[in-house]
DNA sequence: CCATTGACGAAGA
DNA sequence: TTCTTCGCCAATG
């Protein structure tokens, strides 16, 4: 074949591979930024993910991937309703403590 | 090409 | 436990 070849991460958009996966999350279940990062071995930092996920397409359930400490950073924001991520886990079966984090360590889903 | 930006993570105070 | 600092890397203008 022709030699040309692009780097992998312009194969797509570094962001689609992040998108990739989380489509993968099956409902009740979470991935972590981090998680995602390591995933993709490296090629993607985590603070990137979160920034990817901000500009997912409507195919990708967002709403599964939290950060490192089991909560929703999408609510700080305030960007609209205030807790929505928190809200679509919990109809998932997802059980939130008073301090706003979730169990990761049942929750947390790997592929 | 350069500066800015971001929904993070881990470690330290 | 909360806050701060640094590292991280790609997209955007």
């Amino acid at each position: 074949m022709k030699n040309r070849k692009k780097p992998a991460r312009s194969r797509k958009s570094t962001w689609e591979a992040v998108y990739e996966i989380a489509r993968q999350i099956p409902p009740g279940r979470v991935m972590t930024y981090g998680q995602i990062s390591r995933l993709l071995d490296g090629r993607i930092s985590p603070r990137y993910v979160g920034f990817a996920m901000h500009a997912c397409p409507e195919d990708v359930p967002w709403q599964r991937v939290v950060n490192a400490s089991g909560g929703c950073s999408t609510d700080r924001l305030g960007g609209g309703e205030k807790g929505l991520q928190r809200f679509l886990l919990e109809m998932e079966g997802v059980e939130f403590r008073p301090s706003g984090s979730m169990r990761l360590e049942k929750y947390r889903w790997e592929p």
